[in-house]
Order: C-alpha cells, then structure tokens, then sequence
DNA sequence: TTGATTTGACCGGG
DNA sequence: CCCGGTCAAATCAA
C-alpha cells in the first residue's frame, strides 16, 4: 500500500514538472507524449498496487467492456481500470482542458491520448468515444465578462443581453439507456434551469440551464438541451460561456480544474486531479466506491409530469445541490448508447456544419 | 426556510 | 413581426 502511494505521489510529481515545463516542451510533441505516457504508466501501476484490479473488473463491469472490438484493440495497452477513469473523466474535464489547450494543440497535434484527426478535428484515442469536431475553429476566445453586468443593472427595464458572444459548443450525448432516460446526462457540473420553451419545427423543448453558481461566483456557463428529432435517444447539448465557478477556491462544483495545465491533464487522463489541487482525494473516493452513476444517479423526480415534457429537469438540481461527486453519467452515457444509433459524443464548434436544424 | 423548477411574459435580433 | 433567449413570480420539494 505505501508503495503504491509513493508510486501516486511520484506521478503527481511527474505531472507537476510536466506542468513546469509546458511550455517549453510545446513545442516538442513527441516529449510531451512521452511525459505522459510515463505519467499513465505510475499511476497504472500504482493502481495495481492497490490490488483492485479483479474487484472492480468484476464487480462493477463497465459498459466499456462491451464497445467494438478496435476501440478495445486502441486500448489494450492501458490498464481497464486506467480506461475507466479515462472514459469516466474525459468529459467535462476533457472539454475544460481541451478549451485551454486547444490553440496548441491544433498546432501541435502532440499528446499521445490527443491525436489529431485528417480534417482539423480532434480525436480522443484512448479510453472514451469523445469526438470533437472542429474543422475550421480558428480560436478560443476568451470568456466574455461582460455578461455580468445582467444582474447588476438597477433599472427597472430588464436587460436581457444575449449571449451570443460567448463561445458556443455543441455536444451530442446519447440519453441513458437504463433509468429514466428522459434525463439528459450528468455532465459534472450543477446546472439550475431557468427555462423551457417550444422550438419551431421541433418535436421536443429546449432546455436552457445556466450555472447554479451564476450569482455567486458570477459564473457566465450556460447550456441548452434538446432531444434531437430524429434521434430522441439523443440530446443536443449546446454549452455557451466558460464555467469561472471552479477557480474559486471556494467554488463548490466540479470539476474543479485548477489553473495548471498539468493538473487538468491528470485530471483528464486518470479522472483525479492530483493531491497537489487542492482539491481532497477523498470526496473522489467517496464516489469512486459508488458505480452507480449511469442509472439516473442524479435523476430528480419527474419524469413524466412536467407539462413540457422531455428536456425535463437539471442535470443535478435539487438532489445534486454542490454536489462532489463528478458524475460520470455522460460518459456513462456515451458507453451504455449501445441502442442508439451512435457511440460517440460530438462536439461541434461554430464554423462546423453540424447536422443542426434549430440554431 | 431555502433553493430548484415551472411557465407565461418580456425583450431584442433578424 | 416572429422566434429564440431570458426573466421572475408562483409553485414545488427537501
């Protein structure tokens, strides 16, 4: 056990002195892939250590294990339980570190896990059927404060600026094949939603959530979910401004990247972030020993009832308020889609031609 | 009591 | 003027 610690400790290390040196080795592809293939192979064997190898495999068989036999081929070189956490982690985290990296990524193309697509798009190889889509994006903008100033207008006419200038990300997410499937998956994040409405020309409502933090950490995300027509097994998600909640150290919601780009790369790669975040191993303990995420673990009450209908309640809400467990229900999601007509999950950036008919 | 959801009204861009 | 996005009062639920 101590071993494996210290094995955990020395990985936490090596993705600090990765953090380091990014930038100097932005520019040397092959060194980063490198650095974090090393960083893969500690915390790889630091988990053999712990010895819980046959228990989760066995106890708590991942849907994982049923995907195409290329994609098990991609990852044999990877402990399952590494793939675990890799499929459970790239989602939010993923697309957290993906905003901050992307301008050299898309140059580089380099890490070894992030592979660069024919076509400009970025492709997650190991561990998760992430697809982002992001053929002529030309860059990440940054957040766009000035949508603070809703709130704080004291004029009796409501100010409804649009948030149109906020970066725009469409994510296609597979409904949960188990549970209520009326319930759009748990990205990670604690969303409160703030309206609903009919769309033209489509069957179901959009959702529109934004953050639960919005008022106290002025945090400007905000997302849209809708069933998609033709596939009403599947949600469009369209996520609009960066979550500024988890930079507080005293922001509550995950995940909660932390300023480091090494930090966010651990978090992405092996679903924890490491000790030197501040945020505790414990809380991810905690959820780690529950394998129920999929099935409607951050399932709210409704599912009929709401006169609405289908986009229907948050992704945490009232059960999930501040919640630390970093949900893996959209990865989950993804894996458990078996049904629905596509494995992977889509981002799609502004300037894609996505398959979409309402925005 | 507090915080989330519902839902009709409001607002602004096209 | 239409439609999508947002507001906020009413309601619900823990």
């Amino acid at each position: 056990m101590d071993d494996a610690i210290s094995l955990i400790l020395h990985g936490c290390k090596l993705a600090e002195d990765l953090e380091l040196n990014l930038e100097n080795l932005a520019s040397q592809p092959e060194t980063l892939s490198k650095s974090c293939e090393e960083i893969i192979r500690v915390f790889a064997s630091a988990k053999e250590r712990l010895g819980f190898h046959q228990l989760s495999t066995t106890l708590y068989p991942h849907p994982m294990l049923f995907r195409e036999p290329q994609d098990l081929q991609q990852q044999q070189n990877i402990d399952p339980i590494l793939q675990e956490w890799l499929g459970s982690s790239c989602t939010s985290a993923m697309e957290t570190l993906l905003h901050q990296t992307q301008g050299v990524m898309a140059e580089k193309s380099a890490l070894g896990l992030i592979e660069s697509k024919v076509g400009g798009g970025i492709q997650m190889g190991s561990g998760s059927d992430l697809f982002i889509e992001s053929s002529s994006r030309s860059d990440v903008q940054a957040m766009d404060p000035s949508d603070s100033g809703r709130g704080s207008s004291s004029s009796s006419k409501r100010p409804r600026k649009r948030n149109d200038d906020a970066e725009k990300r469409t994510v296609r997410v597979p409904a949960q094949q188990f549970g209520n499937t009326e319930i759009p998956p748990d990205d990670g994040f604690t969303w409160r939603k703030y309206g609903q409405k009919e769309i033209l020309g489509s069957r179901f409502p959009r959702a529109y959530y934004r953050c639960t933090h919005q008022n106290l950490y002025h945090c400007p995300a905000k997302k849209q979910v809708q069933r998609l027509d033709d596939d009403p097994f599947q949600f469009e998600v369209v996520y609009r401004g960066e979550h500024t909640c988890h930079m507080s150290d005293t922001a509550p919601s995950f995940p909660r990247p932390a300023p480091g780009i090494a930090q966010e790369m651990a978090q992405a790669m092996i679903g924890q972030p490491p000790p030197s975040a501040a945020t505790s191993l414990g809380r991810w303990v905690d959820f780690s020993l529950g394998p129920g995420g999929s099935a409607g673990s951050s399932s709210s009450s409704m599912a009929a009832g709401s006169s609405g209908g289908a986009a229907g309640p948050s992704t945490v809400g009232r059960y999930g308020k501040e919640a630390d467990y970093p949900i893996t229900d959209m990865a989950d999601a993804m894996f458990n889609s078996g049904s629905s007509s596509t494995n992977s999950m889509e981002l799609i950036f502004p300037g894609d031609q996505p398959s979409d008919k309402n925005n």
